[in-house]
DNA sequence: CTTTGTGCAAACGATTTGCAGGATG
DNA sequence: CATCCTGCAAATCGTTTGCACAAAG
């Protein structure tokens, strides 16, 4: 147990376990494992909607401050580096940040911003063998811009 | 003929025939035609690899400063209003604008960072139907990643 | 002549950085 | 105890804005 901002989430036996198994991920990876690090992690976990590092920084300090700005930065960055989060670039200005790391493309509402994600299995039959030669394709992502359920 | 930026242009009967065309959309879509505004469109339809701003304004103020900052801005603004240009993020802290609005996917090279268009009809099975019901799709695109030619 | 665009500089907002103190392994 | 992280504040960088002057229709 490493402070209070971990006891947050292991008051209860089965967040426990789940606490327990994201400080095994972080360490498996390399990373020291400190509260700001464990919660923006968490964070990314829990939340599904790909927030910003203003989302993450409020939902963070919402009852008692815990961590700054820089820091939530440089978590994520950390956790970038090792691969365990994306950044997901889908509007101008803002950076979000998702740490579903299985290949999967994304659903924007172009009303309210809501992001959502879009099962990688739904589109199979792209062929990036149809690239011109000369381009080596690695991944590939589709973004499909639309209304979602709220707004229409 | 409004000014030495546009001359600049109609030096050559080729490219008279050429500005004129530019001209003519400009008005067509209600804008006024300022050298400037000309110059930054103009700039686009040649180039094809999605500039920056920065990069709009050097290649504009490379022999004679003809434009500030702030214009490159507007004029982008004014131009993406009317549906001429479109902004494409693909990469974090800078937008690139694009004078193809023609439906397309992208190629970004992860090594330089260049971006090559990719024609509409090189991926044509994707099936919006399969998006879950309650989201309603207006458009998508598919951003590929991986190596260039140069970069191999 | 009226409207709109330009240029400059200041303002802004997201992200990065330097550094002193503190926590981690 | 050596290393790395955090927090604060200042610095950066792309973009936006306010305003006086100039150009377009």
């Amino acid at each position: 147990m490493i402070c209070g901002n971990i006891l947050l989430y292991t008051s209860v036996s089965a967040m426990q376990q789940q606490a327990d198994e994201i400080i095994h991920i972080l360490k498996g990876k390399g990373l020291r494992v400190t509260p700001q690090r464990f919660a923006v992690y968490a964070n990314l976990l829990t939340r599904k909607d790909h927030p910003t590092v203003e989302q993450i920084l409020n939902d963070l300090n919402k009852d008692v401050p815990t961590s700054s700005q820089a820091t939530v930065y440089s978590a994520l960055q950390a956790l970038r580096e090792v691969g365990l989060v994306k950044e997901v670039l889908l509007e101008e200005g803002v950076s979000r940040y998702d740490a579903n790391i299985s290949q999967h493309h994304h659903f924007r509402c172009t009303h309210c911003g809501a992001i959502e994600d879009i099962h990688w299995d739904t589109f199979q039959c792209i062929d990036l063998g149809k690239l011109r030669p000369g381009l080596k394709a690695e991944k590939y992502e589709l973004t499909v811009q639309g209304i979602c359920d709220n707004c229409q």
